[in-house]
DNA sequence: CCGGGACCCTCCCCCCGGGAGAGGGTGCAG
DNA sequence: CTGCACCCTCTCCCGGGGGGAGGGTCCCGG
């Protein structure tokens, strides 16, 4: 039986943390006396609290580490830390593209926009709507675009997304994606829809979308210089995109904010 | 001008987060009224909100970004962003080992692990010591190591070190690395010194020294398992090391932890 | 058998960067 | 003038730890 303060040495946990998983229940000492309340921990602990000390390097939250030391079946058990690696994955990628969109914002003279006004007719299209949260627009996307994909086997013109401000706002809104068709069926949660006319502040993003918020901020800032105020949802049209070249830097994507003239006085 | 609830909308950032930035210093807001409270954002200020956008993105620390966007020289800037994806990158360092590590410790059968009891008799050897904070070890110690080949030409074997307990519990402690030679020299901060004699519970960790913690917990749970106790600082021996090869999976370090027997009732 | 020091206990506050909500004041348009 | 969206400040919460106060316990040496 080992005294807290000799298994912390020997786990190179510390003291008050040992104590703190002991409260989590994830590590409960082997033994510990009714009346003084210390801990006694057994040399057959050690594995365990290696296991949590490394799931913690990795950042794992101690529930999920509860979840995959309580797993008795080995694959469970990888099935979760495999979970969690994916998740560092997807992180770093982050990671990754917050450090190149941050090397393009440091520049002492980043690319200026091009943004320009133009009047949009009302347009019939083939859609798929639905209410989203902002984690799950990529993957409702591409589920989404692909049911399009099949509905419209001859599209007329790029496809697009209508994306609503509250999505940003309070990271869950409306998202409408479209492809443009001489006669929208209807099949699935593919549907006619017809875009009202607006009148667009309208740019064009380059590259991939890690750093589309920068473009987003000029088109705003612009609209703002131009006395206009956003009406309605923002239009995205992918005018070159993943399914059209693997080369990055070749995509376009148009962005499209409804804006309307602010009486100034 | 732009409400603080239009500004957030233009840069992606929670009206809080606005608020909070403000509170901070961070990003001061263009104007703000006297009576009312109210903040108000011009618009050339979306850039510094971006840039703060992606550097929060990276975890950059609050005060560390107040430091990136107060230095005007562009040249700082750049460097103070390269040492914190230095820091980044030593991160992801530290992940890939806990992965590796997180990956041998879960295998079903874990390599059951010799460790044996061997007197040791006193050792006259060439040695550099300090008091060294954890952090600090791997540093000082390829500095250390660096002057002692320097002033042992003719080492009478393998490399080692002596470290201090405390080292491991509250990060500082003594730290002793040491070449073996008949003649130890006196040079610089090298210093002769003789080792005591000591019987140590000795095992050999195989490979990088990313999960030694794994294998100092096997010798403590035997030394325990035997009625031992430790006394003195814990000896690692460097038989093959980076110096040798560099061959990861072929680097062998014996870790002898100094014990005596405690008397069982 | 006692004293002292190392050890252990619980409890509370602090850190960071943010989220949630209460409770109340403002700006603007119908 | 009234309603509503917007804004303000304030306090509390999170996770995963660190620091310290204040008090009990273990054990070794004298």
């Amino acid at each position: 039986m080992l005294a807290i303060g000799e298994f912390s040495r020997l786990t190179h946990l510390s003291v008050r943390t040992l104590r703190r998983y002991h409260d989590a229940d994830l590590l409960v000492p082997a033994t510990v006396d009714d009346t003084t309340g210390y801990r006694y921990y057994s040399a057959d602990q050690i594995p365990s609290a290696q296991v949590i000390h490394r799931l913690r390097q990795l950042d794992v939250p101690l529930p999920d580490v509860q979840r995959i030391l309580r797993s008795s079946d080995p694959a469970t058990r990888a099935s979760l830390v495999a979970d969690h690696l994916q998740r560092l994955e997807s992180e770093l990628d982050r990671t990754r593209a917050a450090v190149v969109s941050l090397r393009r914002l440091l520049q002492p003279e980043p690319a200026p926009v091009h943004v320009e006004l133009r009047a949009v007719a009302a347009t019939s299209v083939a859609a798929v709507e639905d209410d989203v949260e902002l984690d799950d627009v990529l993957s409702w996307y591409s589920g989404a675009m692909a049911e399009l994909d099949a509905a419209v086997p001859e599209p007329a013109g790029a496809p697009g997304g209508l994306y609503d401000n509250s999505l940003f706002e309070v990271c869950q809104g409306h998202v409408l994606v479209y492809r443009p068709t001489v006669r929208p069926p209807s099949r699935g949660r593919v549907h006619p829809v017809t875009l009202p006319a607006v009148e667009l502040a309208v740019t064009t993003h380059v590259g991939e979308h890690d750093d589309i918020d920068v473009t987003y901020g000029q088109v705003g800032a612009w609209v703002v210089a131009n006395a206009l105020a956003v009406a309605g949802p923002i239009r995205e049209t992918y005018l070159v995109g993943p399914r059209d070249t693997p080369d990055r830097s070749a995509w376009r994507t148009e962005i499209g904010w409804p804006v309307f003239r602010v009486a100034v006085p």
